[in-house]
Formats: structure tokens, C-alpha cells, sequence
DNA sequence: CTCCAAATTGTAATCGATTACAAGGGCGAC
DNA sequence: GTCGCCCTTGTAATCGATTACAATTTGGAG
């Protein structure tokens, strides 16, 4: 009764395949790795073993002897973001090839979270890290870093000496955005921020004003607006920089804002107090994610090449693994699109006036 | 020259921690994972070498030892739905604190993934699996199950006689929606229908249409109107469905869609046709993501507990991995919640004569 | 026929942890 | 003083693959 012959239906080992091949378990890892080395006939043997079987090698086995895992760390701020799923997407296509799979570390899941991460890479349990955090995690003193594997960061750039950046344009989205907005003829110009000194939001901002003050715009008519501090590029963040859009006395007519999300949320707070989008006001986003289609104007935005971004990070990374990589690799600039739909339009001088006229 | 000493960082082994302690591998080892099974003294001086070393124990090796790699697989049909991405939450808040970490499977990023993913689980790289795709993966004649890993479905029941469902009631939701449109006034009624065959869609529709007959609705007046049918729940299919919606003779009063995207898209549709919502069409969408709360008006919809799901999913998996599972884990249908806000309104019948009345 | 190189296969070490079992030491009871 | 038990620690086997090295076979050249 307590005998166990028979019921657990234990894995097959390469031990099993040989024994049932007959030959070694040296054999049949070669078989099974570099056929070429192996004669043809025996090759055939082994994979009708293996086939009989039903073996799969055990990866911490092979883990373990080879030291590698053939997985890559993605450190995402939030999986719910359609901008990192793209980015993602376009890792796995690139990395799917080479014969790596992904393991996703989320941060907004749980809050004591950094630490697992940390622990992923120490304890090798990954051969590589990609970011998308624009920071370095670390936790109890140490940081990803310190692990000693290959890291790149994509999205937004770190700027450390071993970590290569692979990222949109930010200074050149800004820069098209505060050109596009004047040549409409809009003369007042407003940017919904980002997270205060993020090294994107200071990107785009500066760029943006640089590029309405060469256009002619006077310094005062150029006002960033803040939105909320602890809720980054979101939504939310979007509603509040609204409110305070609203509040300005000698209002813009144009906002660029730091992110879709942001101008969503804008777009929202700015409609139900009245105004008119395109008509009293002009909207510009960033980023260029999905749901902008499904809004009603069509939001005009900067696109940022997400599975590009994706992609050429992988590529980096894998001649980092490899021992191909080179100089040029170290900081990739990708150009944005600057998608001009139906949230923006020509700025008509006083149109009030005009209306009236046509009435009277 | 050719000397490697204190060049390579090389990673500490429990060996060296060992030594530099002066005890046994076996020592740290207990050490570090029951300390009270070692003298004080001993833990102490443990503990100082591998804070020393720099000390992480290795995945892989404890994984083969163990046998147990403390990661679940989490296969989800496409990561940019932000209705997998709350599931996923879920599912990590409940894993994280049992030690288990999740790798995602994510079907859309690859077309040969599903191979990936059934390689991983006879490789034995996780210990357990959880399918949010409402089917069981396979490739070259070998599926999922027969790795004889523990199994939960979630979000879609697969009615598998060894994998516990947990799910949202789709029943009672459109049960619910057919009541509450009727109960408005409505008296012709629209179903914007999902992937037809599918048992979510199945079930959503079936009770709607119920419960609109239960409510005196002509069996003629309740029609369902397909969308695109290689896009499944998504906003390209609502706008299929939209047109086909807007070509319907007597046009209905009310849409309830099978989902929030496919609700998207029909509103996007309509509303360039120039029907208002709720004005002369009221809508109704399913699943409550995020993104209709950035709509104008916000969409009413029936909302899903997609946290919820994934924790009690998780915890299912939990109790399944532990052997301590109940027969009442096999099927868990959670309740859906009916958020009534700006996308309804009451039907008024005719009322264009009645703004005549107004005018004249 | 002999000899050497190439092709093929086997033997056994190895990766780095965990853990069963053995062994040593301390201490109280008799 | 001796015995036995418990507490603590060490020794060595083990997980399942890969691969360096050795051994054997094969085939062709001379």
C-alpha cells in the first residue's frame, strides 16, 4: 500500500533517455545540443528515446552547470502602462531569437518589491537587466549594479557609465512641439509637466520653451503648469495640471503636455469647464499610446517608437552579452513623430469678435 | 599576467562564506534557512561572513536540490489589455508573500510563444501554472496539463476537471444589464457581441437576452450584433459592430457590449454618425477598466473585481501547491457590480415631438 | 599490413546548494 | 563514574544536466 511503483509519474531524467537509448548520458546531451558530433543512426536512437520519454531537460540542471538562465530582467514602474507593454513586446521579439526568455519585475505590484529584484540578480536567477525605470533599484545598501550583469535602460536615460541608453528623442519631441504649437499662430502656450526633475520631463520642457522663445514667443507667455507630484505621468497627474490651467488668468491657448495620459486627464477637466477642444484650446500629448485613438478628438501627440525602443535595447544588451558590443552603443537616440490629429488647430485671433459679427 | 586573482569578481559560494566563518557548508546553510537549529554564536558569525562575502545563495542550485523553483507561470493572452495587468496585481500580492514569483506568458508578443511557454513547464522552470487565456496551451502534441503541474484558470472558466475556475459571474452580469436597460425605458435593445462561441461571451449574452424577455421585451426587439471576429473583445471589433449597430432598421435605444473596449468603439462609431450618448443611444460595457473613466461621458459598465480574482486565484494555486485544497475551490464566480454613470439615461419616447413643443 | 588522424562514444568531474546521517560534546540522573 | 539524551556541527550524498578528457573505432594513406 505504501509502495509508490507506478502512481508518481516522476519526470524523465537524461539517465532515463540513455538507459533506454542505450548509450550514455553523454550521448544524449550531445544528441541533443550538437547533433553534427553525433552519428546519425545514434541521433535517431536518442530522439526516439527522448520522444518515448517524454523528456524535456531540467533547466536548474542546466542552470546550474552552464551558469546561465537565459532569462533577462525587465524592471517595469507599472505593467497597467500601455507605453512598457509595447516596449516589451518588442524586448521578447528581439530576445525570443537568441534563446531568452523574460521575467517581468513590476514595481507598482507590491512595495517591499525592490528588494526582490535585487535578490533576483544577485542570486543569478537572470543573466542580464533591462530598465525602464529611468533609476538603478537597490535595496539593504545594495544596488542592481553591484550584481555585475549586463543592464541597459530604455525609455529613460540613467546616464551611469556601464549602463547604455536606448530612448526616444525627448529634447527633439519638445523642441517640434513648441515649433508646431506657434506656427499654428497660437501666442500663448502652456506645458502640463511631469514629475519635477525627471530627466524626461526636464527634456521636453526645456526644448519645448527653447524652441517657442526662437519662434518668437515672449518668456511670459510660456507657462509650465505642475501637476500631481506623487502620481507621475498619469491620469490623475493630468486632472490636476487641468485645474490649474484653468486658474490662469490670461489663459494659453495651447497646452503641450508631458504624456497622453497628462493630456487626457487635461482634456477632461478643460471640456467639462467649457472649453473647446480644438476650438478654445489646442492639446499636444507624448507618447503615442492606443487609447489616444479612442478618444473624441483624436488627440494629436508626439509618437515615440515603443517597440523600437524595445527591440534596439535587446539588440544592445545582447551584444553585451556576447562581448560584441561597442561604443556606438552607449547612448541611442530614437526620433519621435509628431502625430498631428484632431485635438490641435490654427489659432484664429479673436474669434469671439468674429462670431459676434457674423450674428449682427 | 595571465593571473586571474582579484580580477574576476567572481560571485561567493557558500563554500567561501563557510570558510571565512570557519564552519561547515552545512552550517550556513542551516544557518541562514532555520537559525534556530544553530547556536547563536554561530548564526552571528555566519551571518557577518556572508554580509563579508556579499552572499547570495544561488537560484539555480537550491532550485535543483529542491526541486522546487518558488516561480509560477501566468499565461495572459496579450499584456496591453489593462484587464490582465489588475489580474496580474492580484495574483502577485497573494504569490508574493507565500515566496513565489511570477514569470508572465504573454501569447501576443510572439506567434511560436505557445511552445515557450509548454517548454517551460516541462522543464519543470515553475511549479505551478495560471491561464487567464480561458484555453489550455499546446504545442507538438503536448499541452500544459499533462506536465502535472498545479492549474487554476481565471478570468474564463475552461471547465477542466482538474483546474479550479475562478471567475467573474458573467451570468448574473448580463442578467444584471438586461434588467437595468430595461428598467430605463428601453424597450429595444442591442448586444454587442465578443468572440461568438466563446463561454464568456456565451454567457453574457444569453442572460441578457433573458432577462430582457423576463422584463416583456419582444423577442424581436433584442438583437445581437457581431463584431470583427478575429479581434475578440477590442476596440477595432466594438467599431465593426458600430456600423452594424448604426444600419439596423429600427434602431435600438440601448447597447450592452460584451466588453469595455468593444463599447469604446461603438460609441466612436455612433457618435461620428451623430447620435448622442446617452441622448439617443444609452451604452452599457463589461469588465470596468480604467480607461472609461477618461471617456466623455464616463462609461457605465459592469465591473469586474479583477484584483479579486487574481488573489483568490492565487490562493487557490496556494492551497493546491500545499495539498491543503477544498473540493468548494473548484469554481469561484465573484460578483460583478453594475456602475450606473453617464453613458445611460432613461428613454423618452419621442422625444423630438416633445422638443417640438418646446419650439412651437 | 601498419600507422595516424579523425570520428564517435564513454567515464567521471563539476556546477552550488540542501539535508540525511553520523559524530562529538555537555550535562543531568542514577 | 557511567549512561543516555539533547544540542550542535560536520561529512558526504544528492539533485540533473554539461563537458573535459580518455578510450575506442573507423578509414585512408603509405
Amino acid at each position: 500500500m505504501s509502495d509508490k511503483t507506478g502512481q508518481g509519474a516522476r519526470t524523465a531524467t537524461i539517465a532515463d533517455v540513455a538507459a533506454r537509448a542505450g548509450v550514455s548520458t553523454a550521448t544524449v546531451s550531445r544528441a541533443l545540443a550538437k547533433p553534427d558530433s553525433v552519428r546519425a543512426e545514434t541521433v535517431a536512437l536518442v530522439m526516439e528515446a527522448v520522444r518515448a520519454c517524454g523528456y524535456t531537460p531540467n533547466s536548474s540542471a542546466r542552470m546550474l552547470r552552464t551558469q546561465r538562465t537565459q532569462m533577462v530582467l525587465v524592471v517595469v514602474p507599472s505593467i497597467a502602462n500601455q507605453m512598457y507593454s509595447h516596449v516589451l513586446r518588442g524586448v521578447d521579439t528581439a530576445l525570443a531569437p537568441a534563446g531568452y526568455g523574460v521575467i517581468i519585475g513590476n514595481l507598482d505590484s507590491a512595495p517591499g518589491n525592490q528588494s526582490r529584484l535585487v535578490e533576483l540578480a544577485f542570486a543569478r536567477q537572470v543573466d542580464a537587466i533591462i530598465l525602464l525605470c529611468g533609476y538603478i533599484p537597490g535595496s539593504h545598501g545594495r544596488t542592481l549594479v553591484e550584481a555585475g550583469l549586463p543592464i541597459v535602460s530604455l525609455c529613460a536615460p540613467i546616464g551611469h557609465p556601464s549602463i547604455p541608453d536606448v530612448c526616444a528623442d525627448d529634447e527633439a519631441g519638445g523642441r517640434e512641439a513648441g515649433r508646431f504649437l506657434a506656427s499654428l499662430g497660437h501666442r500663448r502656450l502652456a506645458y502640463a509637466a511631469g514629475p519635477k526633475g525627471s530627466v524626461v520631463d526636464t527634456a521636453r520642457w526645456t526644448q519645448f520653451r527653447a524652441a517657442a522663445l526662437a519662434a518668437g514667443i515672449a518668456d511670459h507667455d510660456i507657462v509650465r503648469v505642475e501637476g500631481d507630484a506623487g502620481a507621475r505621468f498619469s491620469f490623475v497627474s493630468g486632472m490636476a495640471a487641468g485645474e490649474r490651467f484653468l486658474a490662469i488668468p490670461d489663459r494659453p491657448t495651447a497646452v503641450f503636455c508631458a504624456s497622453d495620459e497628462i493630456a487626457m486627464g487635461l482634456m477632461k477637466v478643460v471640456r467639462r469647464a467649457g472649453l473647446r477642444v480644438p476650438g478654445d484650446v489646442s492639446v499636444v500629448g507624448f507618447d503615442g499610446i492606443d487609447q489616444v485613438d479612442y478618444l473624441d478628438p483624436v488627440l494629436s501627440t508626439m509618437r515615440q517608437p515603443r517597440q523600437e525602443i524595445g527591440r534596439r535595447g535587446a539588440e544592445v544588451l545582447l551584444r553585451m552579452l556576447d562581448g560584441t558590443s561597442t561604443p556606438d552603443d552607449h547612448a541611442i537616440r530614437l526620433p519621435v513623430e509628431l502625430l498631428s490629429r484632431e485635438s490641435t488647430a490654427p489659432w484664429r485671433p479673436a474669434p469671439r469678435a468674429r462670431l459676434k459679427d457674423v450674428r449682427g
